[in-house]
DNA sequence: TGTACATCAGTGAACGCGCGTTCACTGATGTAC
DNA sequence: TGTACATCAGTGAACGCGCGTTCACTGATGTAC
């Protein structure tokens, strides 16, 4: 009998992920604001009202998506990111930048429904911050073990003037906690840099400005590693570059 | 008869402004995707109907929408950078960054849609790629003059390999003709890193990252002004700031 | 193992809604003589 | 200045559409004895 309840149980488990991969792919073939419950359920075959036996309305769905979004960034950062000697930590932000580029190149609608503009009438509850902070959280450890072990060398920066430091206290108390003020501000304006790139990249706002999107990305990436006073390595590849599945190839 | 017909013209051009401010409103209140020729018809109290003697259809109003808002945005940098010393290349630097998180400030859905994922289903005609550039272009001039009177100091930015100085360059032929290539990589990083900012503080990005948005921006257009190797003066104020209408206040 | 009952996934019709767009019309404004 | 005609802004009804959500239902799956 246990294995008779799993039985419906796993039944209705599957039906639930099979809504959500319909969803998952009207999102990616016509964007958020355009999700429909109904198109969702045509798909599958079922009547439109089948759909709330799963889902309590479209903003739950919408959440879930939202919620799966995060987290399928957050394991491609972190399976890229895992790969790579602890002790290179240029290595180990190169992969994590590469992999949240690749993951939204892969997915554009699911970026833009993340990192993109807030879709009109909708609220994202609380579920959603813990996976919001995957990426985030693995690039501020990054950091963290840097300065941990004397790895992140600051010379070069100014000393933060005391209000910078004061307005990005919140996150230097929680995951950059134990980073020194200076290198918590070049850790944000590296974040804000990295995805204002793919960003810029994705929405279209880099065309007619920049020819050759994997070259410039990677300019930016260790430019960035430069502002954070990692040690960047001369040749232009590097161990951790390339991930996964790539967009462009480059030359040999 | 010239004065009679310029008084029907007049009426008109006056309907479609009245048109453009209404869907303006709809858009600021409720954002693009959810733009409605019926809803901006009721508010100013006519038939559906007759929006189409303005607009052929709900994309030309949305691509009217963009063009305004693109002016909107370039003429708002436009005045508060005109008003400085021609010497002061950081001061202009600063006053066009101010002024576009300020007008993003103040027209949220408006930057959404110029700088946000693109409206599903619209494709931007090639109408709206002048106004586009107008804050890109003014950018792009400080650097120049800062090139053409020996202000900008490269010193410290190593020269850019190859491959990333042919990346970029489309830019670097067009708007940033003349620059060397290692600053055409900083200032388009400079340009990202701006409107990253912004982007992310709109979109709701750097909730619980940052506590003092006013604090945190100023220092990012500090930090990037230093890279783009400006002289940053010292004290926290300077000439160029608070550009017009400005958010929070900050204390005296 | 067999029967009686409970659960619950999925149905299909219906609700009320708002949308973009078309079209034949009316009446006021503008033009030509 | 006055009349006959042309233009065109705005009307209102209608088109066909898709949407989210509710509800009473059916029948298959699961449970208890």
């Amino acid at each position: 009998m246990v294995a008779a309840r799993t039985l419906r149980e796993r039944l209705r488990t599957e039906m639930a992920h099979e809504i959500k991969a319909a969803a998952s792919r009207q999102l990616a073939e016509y964007g958020a604001a355009a999700l429909s419950l109904r198109a969702v359920a045509r798909e599958l075959g079922l009547a439109s009202s089948a759909v709330y036996r799963y889902f309590k309305s479209r903003d739950e769905l919408l959440t879930q998506l939202i919620i799966d979004a995060y987290d399928s960034l957050g394991q491609a950062a972190e399976d890229a990111e895992e790969r790579l000697d602890r002790q290179d930590l240029f290595g180990r932000w190169s992969a994590t930048c590469y992999a949240v580029r690749g993951w939204a190149l892969e997915h554009p609608h699911e970026y833009a429904l993340i990192y993109g503009s807030p879709v009109p009438g909708y609220r994202a509850p609380q579920a959603t911050v813990g996976p919001a902070s995957r990426v985030t959280s693995l690039l501020a450890r990054i950091v963290q073990d840097g300065v941990r072990e004397g790895q992140l060398s600051l010379s070069g920066q100014s000393p933060a003037d005391a209000r910078a430091a004061a307005a990005v206290a919140p996150i230097g108390q929680s995951v950059l906690f134990g980073v020194p003020a200076p290198l918590v501000l070049a850790g944000l304006i590296a974040w804000l840099e990295i995805f204002g790139a793919v960003s810029f990249e994705l929405f279209g706002q880099l065309n007619n400005v920049v020819s050759d999107q994997d070259a410039f990305f990677e300019h930016v990436v260790r430019a960035m590693a430069a502002l954070l006073g990692l040690e960047v390595p001369r040749g232009p590849r590097s161990a951790g570059r390339r991930p996964s599945r790539g967009g462009a190839r480059t030359r040999a």
